[in-house]
DNA sequence: GTATGATTTAAACAAATGTTTGAAACGAGC
DNA sequence: GCTCGTTTCAAACATTTGTTTAAATCATAC
């Protein structure tokens, strides 16, 4: 609160800022090829040519959407995680714990409507099944570094389940907490439920139980090879 | 094999076929406003207008892609959990048998790459999470009966179990397997993984243990009122 | 063969798209 | 007041979009 002297002094450069958290809202309602620069401009009030201007191209401008909060949020990430290594001083961390640091921040900025958070996080989980190249190519590549460092954390804390299912499970979990940040509720399931309105923590709370009991759940059967008869454990393990 | 005299006949009626094949792979690949009606009407070598003679429009043919495959898929659900009501004879039909019926048979589908199943349920997949307005409305209709009677069934199976969490956790489910089956790797999970090739039913023996792990999950406490303390019981209960 | 209805074809349509342009307006430093 | 680099503006650009049209072709029954 220093710079607003007068109302609206006419804004500036804050037309980046403008452009930005108008693309995000509309990205997030019509998808990235459903919303044109028009539409974004003409949102945000400013020229049809400052998104060329300013961000060079669309395709920058959606990169650049994301990059705005991505940045943070993966820190905020690994700073969560780092903080449990250190506690954990060497020893292996929770995997529910790990769990609760990876979804736990993107859930807790889902729930912020203040700044902006919710919005966005309902564009990336709608982005995670996106077909286009460039931006998957992109999201990759913004969330390599973090990735490696729960996978890592992940395969410590569970050194008895194999990798493969480990990642599998990653996965999973990444698919319902999309879905479910993401607002979109293709099959009106939950229609009849009164949303939890004014509880913005109320998703965490129902998702991140599910979560940990499908990452817990017992491991499934290794495949029935035809040629050799394999004589599994019958009793199934459990995943932690 | 009754038709197929000569060598390529030249294709007659089939153009419609052609059209929708061509349509549900460039959809799966491109999204719906990536893929312009040149690249399938090109694709399926016929001509430009046809889509429009065949289906009236693009919109139509989007639902006509649909309704080819969805038709019989929620059928066979529904052929299912006939089946399993039918053995249970008034009593609850098993949770995990439910959710057997209304995701295995998608799984199945899914790993069936010879009539295009494949293809078609990475599309769905990806479909549940499209903004646009029609498509979800569309989807919604095509699916409306199936869930109403796999609602009832999962209300009957766990009646102890609040239906607010119940459905809740049927999204979460539906979320995962949208994500795993769309095949889309956001975030570069699986790269390490050797993807179970000639496989197929290795997502379904995979990601069917992490969804019932995640609906028998402890429920969640409920929300904490500042305004009064409850006293939640502390031992978490299971979902069923 | 000829007539009739269904289908295919090439060409054109208007509208919308992302981007570029060159001039105008602005803001800070002198 | 003047200058210079930055930003804004209205207008235009070339493509691409979904759709339509009217003629040509095909298939079938008489």
């Amino acid at each position: 609160m220093v710079t607003t002297t007068v109302a609206e002094p006419r804004q500036q450069a804050d037309t980046r800022e403008r452009i930005l958290d108008a693309a995000e809202e509309l990205f997030t309602l019509y998808g990235f090829d459903g919303t044109s620069t028009r539409m974004i401009t003409s949102r945000a009030r400013v020229n049809l040519a400052s998104v060329n201007y300013h961000f060079g191209s669309k395709e920058a401008l959606i990169q650049e959407v994301f990059r705005r909060r991505l940045t943070w949020l993966n820190h905020e990430r690994l700073r969560v995680l780092d903080e449990l290594e250190r506690e954990a001083g060497g020893a292996p961390v929770k995997p529910h714990l790990i769990v609760e640091a990876f979804f736990g921040v993107a859930l807790r900025m889902a729930a912020d409507e203040q700044h902006g958070g919710h919005t966005f996080m309902r564009l990336l989980g709608r982005t995670y099944s996106e077909p286009s190249e460039f931006i998957r190519t992109f999201l990759a590549e913004e969330y390599e570094s973090v990735v490696e460092r729960f996978k890592a954390a992940l395969f410590k804390a569970l050194p008895d389940v194999p990798r493969e299912e480990i990642l599998w499970r990653f996965h999973f979990m990444l698919g319902a907490m999309a879905y479910a940040i993401s607002g979109i509720d293709a099959l009106k399931l939950l229609t009849d439920c009164q949303l939890d309105e004014n509880d913005p923590g109320a998703l965490a709370r129902r998702l991140m139980p599910f979560l940990i009991g499908g990452l817990r759940a017992p491991l499934p059967e290794p495949a029935a090879k035809p040629e050799k008869a394999v004589k599994a454990d019958k009793k199934p393990r459990q995943a932690d």
